[in-house]
DNA sequence: AAGGGGATCAACCGCACCTTA
DNA sequence: TTAAGGTGCGGTTGATCCCCT
């Protein structure tokens, strides 16, 4: 069965957006907010596809976008996450506020991507381009360990979680959150890797949890869905309300316990940066 | 100064997913 | 349960910029 057009292809203006056209575009967002992308361009007088105006606002309108170069910290950050995530620039963009997921896409495909390529390593699975080449069986321990990629498990893992969910949940897409009966969740990203095969005494555990209660925040009237923490555990005990967990092992995979809502106005390391980027509560959820 | 080629990034396209009736 | 509408995502394109010869 195929499907209307998202809008008239004809008499609509295409490629560069002039500069009436952004005032337009703004001023009718400030006025009556974003959503109904569809009906939009109409109601705002502009002869644009919806989806053109919905891009144009978040990729470059948006008065929350934190314009310029990224920063050494970010750069990690995207490389970091693309390694646990993939291209899932979305959710990416996500954990770096003020960066969209197109900026993000276009920084790595221009810039990231050659940085690791001259550094030896293959930005599709995060591995040394010398070790890829050589097969698992002839591996060494220590080589079968780095090549740790989250990327595969986590998909197959996210996809079944989402299967469960979607029985008995309504969901919200964004970012990565259910709701729940009123009340968003986050529901977990596990990345669970390859523990079995290759580690047996591994196992890591990406988690959004569910909000913090009991904040002791000036703000705390926001809706439950703006804060919560976000922690890395190692398949050890992860005190839920402290910046680092405890290891019985130093010497195994370093992992971070976050509570963004104790640590949203400090530094705080997450995944091995100290870092202040990963701030949930400036996300919005729609 | 010209132009060729690579780099960059805004914008588009098609598709998948979610919601709703 | 299903079809249609709405929205968001990821891949790709193309215009522009910049550097080098």
């Amino acid at each position: 069965m195929g499907r209307s057009p998202c809008c008239e292809k004809e008499h609509m203006n295409k490629g560069a957006w002039t500069k009436e056209e952004d005032e337009r575009l703004v001023s009718y967002i400030k006025s009556h907010g974003e959503g109904c992308w569809r009906s939009l361009p109409r109601a705002a007088g502009l002869l644009r596809c919806g989806k053109s105006c919905r891009l144009r606002w978040i990729n470059y309108l948006r008065p929350d976008l934190k314009r310029g170069n990224f920063t050494h910290d970010e750069d990690e950050l995207i490389i970091k996450l693309h390694s646990l995530l993939g291209n899932k620039w979305s959710l990416i963009a996500a954990r770096l506020p003020g960066r969209t997921d197109n900026e993000i896409k276009n920084y790595w495909n221009t810039h990231i991507k050659r940085k690791l390529l001259s550094k030896g390593i293959d930005p599709a699975t995060h591995r040394s381009i010398n070790e890829a080449k050589i097969p698992d069986s002839k591996k060494t321990e220590d080589q079968i360990v780095k090549d740790v990629s989250f990327v595969s498990r986590f998909e197959k893992t996210k996809n079944s979680e989402e299967q469960k969910q979607n029985k008995s949940q309504k969901r919200n897409r964004s970012n990565g959150l259910v709701c729940k009966e009123e009340r968003f969740e986050y529901y977990p990203i596990v990345v669970e890797e390859v523990k079995e095969e290759i580690c047996p005494d591994l196992s890591l555990e990406l988690r959004i949890s569910p909000p913090w209660q009991n904040l002791n925040h000036d703000d705390d009237q926001r809706s439950p869905n703006t804060a919560s923490r976000f922690y890395i555990e190692n398949g050890m005990q992860c005190s839920s309300d402290t910046a680092k967990c405890q290891t019985e092992d130093s010497s195994s995979i370093s992992y971070s316990s976050i509570d963004i809502s104790s640590t949203s106005s400090i530094g705080y390391d997450f995944l091995g940066l100290k870092t202040r980027v990963l701030d949930f509560r400036s996300l919005e959820m729609k």
